[in-house]
RNA sequence: GGGCGAUUAGCUCAGUCGGUUAGAGCGCCGCUCUGAUAAGGCGGAGGUCCCUGGUUCGAGUCCAGGAUCGCCCA
């Protein structure tokens, strides 16, 4: 017995634990590659994924769409590389095992020990390497697991290296300042992608200050701020040129469309103001006593809120510090790197901003210069790991310059393909507007940059280990890794003047870690093959990654495609991109698929706090793998994904159709005893007998492949998840659903060998989406089925199409008979007699002769499924319809322009001639070709149409067709009866029906039908009751 | 402030080159099958295609302006 019987529902966990131990004992994966080895290559790299905690179900959707698109190119036959990757350092590692150790600052850090603390890095790391391997392969996906990257092995840390090395080369590495948003526990500042959904509803201190005018005495500015302790930092205001500023009663000065119901004594613009010097607030304390406060134009003054007069205080703004640049003021960086005031700021010395606020109200209160004070509720950016409202700080910083590689960023990115192509264009938002990019963080686990800048003004960058070693003066003895503390005590000699240095303290951006990959995994520039050669420093251990020599990177950079979320266009894309181009001048990529966000069913963010968040392994157990992949595939990458049970549950329901499509015909081929051939599924079964419905699917076939083929090649899974969507319907809802009875009454060859080639190839195009379920099918089907069968379908290689079964014309004549049946179901609905009630005649009426002969041969079905005596198939429906003319608008539209209106009320009235395909209508003639005929239903008939197909049932009900009616209706009641008394299938009945109701005519004409239908054994009048059954004593 | 999207049925979304009557799934209502049955099938109701203007014989579709929402940048 070649197939295995299904269960009437499919447990998709126990299947997929069940194909996993499969693919493992087989090593199916392993022998994927072996015969993939040596073909065309397909080049997929992988971005990191960062490795410090388990995966959620938003994880997964990247790495389904990885994983889908590197078994579609396998089954294909493209050899590939299959390496998976971890980021390893910087702050997202650094979190987590500070919140674990229970430190709350760097100083803790420092205390707790460097080197300590990079251990338990490195153990999250690992530990968290793992967890995501594990669920990984639960979600099936197939990558080297042995040979990961980690982007903080010395390798990796190396090629950064050497990368940084040639970009001073270059020129384009600076130290410079610059303003950041700055968390004061963490002591670091906070990079733009760290502040997503980060801010919050806050209510500050929202108060008007005073700057008494140095020339005007008695005179002064208004000023509005949010943040009182950036006050003893302030340094200018500014104004708007051409806003009108007034004077209030009192002397003061604030912008007149602030104050729309003040009179003010003086108006000017805002130009006459510039210039104007007053006194700050705090230049009594020595760090603003030197500063002279000068009024500037800014072109962003808000007219909006505050007094039309903004304050600007350097040290504790971007916008500020910008100005700052621009009109080469002074900068007053108030508070050091814990958020605390300098010395030099007198008595708020030591004090954290929070506390300062308050007593610097009150403190300006006391000297007259506050002229109010409320409070504000707004949105303020919060540290994401330690919930504290965040500063601005002028930040020393190193950077590299971009203005040189912009252009050519730019030009490179219009020749990608970038799957949805609207990103491409935010990619180049990103391009032309991406400021010089700060690489450097100050904080500890990460890349150290090897500056090592010296007091004679040298500065020597260090472009690997080697050259490390050869120009280190101490420390090498105790260099585990390339990792603080113990980098930090390895001193060099300067190249400069021979002396002793030392390497800056910072760490490197992370994007430098994960964006060299496409360089560092594949061996650019490296002489000879060295295995596990990536698996070293902080990675010894972790994994096999080799080291690939040159050619290698040759044979597979650039990647054909790539794949990640949308926020990577200015991260990973970017960064990527950015390290090629400025190393070997080319981007890494050909293809991006790129995909939104995912959200609950309702539409919100999952978060842990909003309990809607669901976790991974519990969906592996309640939807199970391939539910939870065809949800991520159905999904247009364009917009974001609603993911939950609910929508689990109506994948499941659509998978179940498949389902029961195979259980169907399973149950059968067993019966029968069918055998399939193996090379059925070159050809199909071309040489079987086959009926129209046969060629009909197996055409079907070819369209689905062709369809399913061609969304695989433009990355855009969400069109083959449709294509199968009316593929399922089509083989489950018309195909075997009219082939029934030849499975089980006819044992018909052809019905077998047409259902098995397509759901096996229908198996093998969804294999990429759904692994477990497609490779369970397959094995069922075929691999188990069948001497010599592949044993996977992963090993089957892709479904071509066969050019032999192609069939265009049936194609489109099922459609058309499809579409007549459903126009008469639609006729019959409209007449408003119950489908049991059988009519005398249907009428399919069209124009075209071909149209005409595909409905012909589904008389058959249409007289059954809607209840008529008789089908007739005629050119023109003038038996049931009036005729109506339509104008084809596409056609005679632009020959006839502005009469066109004009005829279509001629037509629409009646007023119109028809004469050997000729049309008249007033002036205007239609050739055939230039119109279409419709009808509408004449009176005794019920019509429904498309087009020119129109369907038409008789209404009128005879004695005869009356009384068959009946009899149909106590089929149906028996029927019901029968079920309600709890009767098998096959149990025969006695029926006794009462005489009054007509029910003996009904019996004396209809009685054999009814107990034929009903397997009565026995009918005679009774004597009460309208219809009595019983089971007839079993003989 | 600049940029990129989106706005179509109760919900989630399709909608090709501008063409006559704008579709699907889910939900709802009704009908139906009882040899795929923990199912299945059919039909129906339900629409100001965000608004305004323009181009055109004709606009859900193209253009301009606006509104709202989301995202990116400043």
């Amino acid at each position: 017995m070649p197939f295995d019987p299904l269960p009437s529902v499919p447990d998709h966990p126990a299947l997929e634990r069940e194909m996993l131990e499969f693919w493992d004992n087989e090593r199916i994966f392993e022998r994927l590659r072996e015969q993939n080895a040596g073909g065309p290559t397909f080049s997929f790299i992988d971005g990191p994924i960062t490795a410090n905690k388990r995966m959620g179900v938003h994880h997964m959707w990247g790495r389904t769409l990885k994983d889908v698109f590197q078994r579609y190119k396998a089954q294909r036959g493209f050899d590939q590389r299959y390496q998976n990757g971890y980021d390893c350092q910087g702050l997202w590692v650094e979190v987590g095992v500070e919140r674990e150790l229970g430190l709350n600052s760097k100083a803790e850090i420092e205390g707790y020990g460097l080197d300590r603390f990079a251990r338990k890095c490195r153990e999250k790391v690992a530990w968290s390497a793992e967890a995501i391997t594990e669920q990984s392969r639960r979600l099936g996906m197939w990558m080297s697991w042995d040979s990961d990257y980690f982007t903080f092995s010395d390798t990796n840390i190396e090629y950064i290296w050497r990368f940084l090395k040639a970009v001073h080369e270059k020129g384009w590495l600076v130290r410079g300042q610059r303003s950041t948003e700055w968390c004061p526990r963490c002591g670091t500042s906070i990079s733009q992608h760290e502040l997503i959904g980060s801010y919050r509803d806050q209510a500050d201190p929202s108060i008007t200050v005073r700057f008494p005018l140095n020339d005007a005495p008695g005179e002064a500015i208004l000023v509005w701020t949010t943040t009182p302790w950036t006050l003893p930092a302030n340094v200018t205001a500014a104004v708007s040129l051409d806003a009108d500023y007034g004077c209030l009663a009192g002397g003061d000065w604030v912008a007149v469309e602030r104050y729309p119901n003040e009179r003010f004594e003086t108006r000017v613009k805002g130009r006459e103001l510039v210039g104007s010097t007053y006194t700050g607030p705090y230049d009594h304390l020595p760090a603003a006593s030197g500063v002279e406060h000068r009024i500037i134009p800014w072109d962003e003054v808000s007219l909006e809120d505050g007094t039309g007069i903004v304050h600007i205080a350097p040290g504790c703004g971007s916008e500020d510090f910008e100005l700052s640049v621009a009109h080469d003021l002074p900068v007053l960086q108030p508070v050091d790197e814990a958020g605390r005031f300098y010395d030099s700021f007198g008595w708020l010395h030591g004090l954290s901003t929070a506390e300062a606020r308050d007593r610097i109200i009150s403190d300006l209160d006391e000297r007259g210069l506050l002229v109010h004070a409320g409070e504000i509720q707004h949105r303020y950016p919060f540290c994401w790991r330690c919930e504290t409202p965040l500063i601005f700080r002028i930040s020393t910083d190193w950077f590299i310059q971009v203005e040189e590689i912009r252009p050519k960023l730019r030009a490179a990115n219009d020749d990608v393909l970038w799957v949805p192509d609207h990103f491409g264009k935010r990619m180049d938002d990103w391009l032309v507007n991406m400021g010089d990019w700060n690489i450097s963080r100050k904080r500890f686990f990460g890349l150290p940059l090897p500056f090592y800048p010296c007091s004679c003004g040298h500065l020597t960058v260090i472009g690997s280990l080697a050259e490390l070693r050869g120009k280190a003066t101490a420390g090498l003895e105790q260099l585990e890794e390339l990792h603080r503390p113990w980098v930090d005590n390895v001193t060099i000699r300067c190249d400069g003047c021979g002396d002793d240095v030392r390497r800056i303290t910072e760490v490197g951006d992370v994007w430098l870690d994960a964006g060299i990959v496409p360089l560092s995994t594949l061996g650019w520039r490296n002489d000879e093959w060295v295995d596990a050669g990536n698996g070293t420093g902080a990675a010894e251990g972790l994994t096999n990654a080799p080291l690939p020599d040159h050619a290698h990177w040759e044979r597979w950079f650039p990647a054909d495609w790539v794949s990640e979320m949308r926020e990577q266009i200015r991260l990973w894309f970017h960064s990527i991109a950015f390290m090629s181009m400025a190393l070997v001048d080319r981007l890494p990529y050909r293809a991006i698929l790129s995909y939104e966000k995912l959200l609950d069913e309702e539409g919100c963010e999952m978060h842990g706090s909003l309990g809607n968040a669901i976790d991974a392994d519990d969906a592996f157990e309640r939807m199970g793998a391939d539910v939870m992949r065809w949800m991520y595939c159905a999904q247009p990458p364009s917009q974001n994904l609603r993911f939950g049970y609910g929508p689990a549950e109506e994948v499941k329901r659509k998978l179940l159709t498949l389902w029961n499509s195979v259980s169907f015909f399973v149950t059968y081929a067993r019966i029968e005893g069918f055998e399939p051939r193996l090379s059925d599924l070159e050809t199909g079964p071309a040489d079987a007998e086959l009926r129209p419905l046969d060629r009909w699917l197996l055409a079907r076939m070819q369209e689905f492949i062709d369809e399913a083929t061609e969304s695989y090649d433009l990355y855009l899974t969400v069109g083959v998840a449709r294509s199968l969507d009316v593929l399922v319907s089509d083989l489950s809802n018309w195909y075997i659903r009219r082939s029934r009875r030849r499975f089980w009454e006819e044992s018909d060859e052809a019905a077998f060998r047409t259902l098995w080639y397509s759901l096996v190839q229908a198996v093998r195009a969804v294999a990429p989406i759904m692994p477990f379920l497609a490779d369970h099918l397959w094995r069922n089907l075929a691999g188990r089925a069948i001497d010599g069968a592949p044993d996977s379908v992963f090993l089957a290689g892709w479904p071509e199409p066969a050019d032999v079964l192609r069939d265009e014309q049936l194609l489109a004549d099922v459609a058309v008979s499809r579409r007549a049946a459903e126009l008469g179901r639609s006729a019959r609905q409209a007449s408003a007699i119950r489908l049991r009630q059988p009519l005398r005649r249907l009428v399919v009426a069209a124009g075209d002769p071909a149209v005409r002969s595909s409905v012909e041969r589904s008389v058959e079905e249409l007289r059954g499924e809607l209840n008529v005596k008789e089908v007739a198939i005629v050119e023109t429906p003038a038996e049931v319809t009036e005729l109506r003319v339509q104008a084809k608008l596409d056609v005679v539209g632009p020959r006839l322009g502005k009469e066109l209106p004009a005829l279509r009320e001629l037509l629409a009235a009646g007023d119109f001639e028809l004469a050997g395909g000729v049309l008249r209508a007033g002036p205007h003639e239609l050739a055939p070709g230039e119109y279409l005929l419709q009808y509408v239903g004449r009176g005794g008939w019920s019509a429904a149409h498309d087009g020119d197909l129109v369907v038409a049932v008789a209404t009128e009900i005879s004695d005869e067709l009356a009384l068959e009616g009946r009899a149909l209706d106590v089929i149906h009641e028996i029927q019901r009866m029968r079920r309600d008394a709890g009767l098998e299938l096959t149990d025969r009945i006695e029926i006794a029906y009462g005489i009054d109701d007509g029910l003996d005519r009904v019996f004396a004409a209809h009685g054999k039908r009814i107990a034929n239908e009903t397997l009565a054994v026995k009918v005679a009048p009774g004597t009460g009751e309208r219809l009595v059954i019983q089971k007839a004593p079993s003989r």
